[in-house]
DNA sequence: TCATTAAATTGTT
DNA sequence: AACAATTTAATGA
């Protein structure tokens, strides 16, 4: 299991920020479990941290008031939700549900804000993440809408592997197929398919309880 | 260290 | 959704 500081050394944002500003921001972060299956954030709740997860899965996903659920991404270690909200001081409009014993690091509204002010490459940092989420939900929309299931859960991994916005650790995402599916929207049954259909392209290749990802723009521009 | 068992995950139907 | 096969993790000799 990964301690804060080792996650905040793969973090984007940490890596470039100046030492005094990283200490007095890690000294005022808070540390929270998240058990399976729970939420780490639920919508409409107001917006006081911006998260990062330290260890685990975290599903973004929002439910239609019908109780149909559509996931707008998944957040592996390392990476970090919820700016847009700081940024705009407005209610949480997704919920945020851990695939598995997840823990998560909360930044302060107050400690976020200093940074906004003292620290030019946090801004520099929120402007890359948000157009990098931007381009994802582009191509989310295009996976949701036009591509088939196996193009689907090439684009699910792909984001995962995204290493602007999960700076994993290698090219292995650990990861099981059910949670795969969790976050694709499909069944486990599809999700084994697709995974060995990619392997077969060379894409990837898949490991008990886990993928290796071989061929990143590959997978990202996959499409059948 | 090795064997046994339980639990989790995968592959198929 | 249910089943069997496989892998890992945990336990104790």
């Amino acid at each position: 299991m990964l301690t804060l500081t080792e996650m905040l050394g793969a973090s984007m944002w940490a890596r470039n920020l100046a030492a005094q500003h990283l200490q007095r921001v890690t000294a005022e972060i808070t540390q929270r479990d998240v058990p399976a299956g729970a939420f780490a954030c639920r919508k409409g709740e107001p917006v006081e941290h911006w998260i990062g997860v330290i260890s685990g899965l975290l599903k973004v996903s929002i439910v239609s008031p019908a109780g149909r659920s559509m996931t707008l991404t998944g957040v592996a270690a390392g990476g970090w939700f919820g700016e847009g909200s700081m940024l705009k001081t407005e209610v949480r409009r997704y919920d945020a549900i851990a695939l598995r014993a997840t823990r998560v690091a909360c930044m302060s509204r107050a400690s976020f804000n200093w940074l906004c002010e003292v620290s030019i490459p946090f801004n520099r940092f929120l402007v890359n993440q948000i157009n990098e989420r931007c381009g994802q939900f582009i191509a989310m929309l295009e996976a949701d809408r036009l591509l088939d299931r196996d193009a689907r859960v090439a684009h699910c991994l792909w984001v995962l592997f995204n290493p602007y916005l999960y700076p994993g650790f290698g090219p292995h995402i650990d990861i099981s197929q059910e949670e795969i599916g969790h976050l694709s929207g499909l069944s486990r049954q599809h999700v084994n398919k697709a995974l060995h259909l990619l392997e077969g392209r060379g894409l990837l290749r898949v490991d008990h309880r886990g993928i290796t990802i071989t061929d990143v723009a590959g997978l990202g521009s996959f499409s059948g």
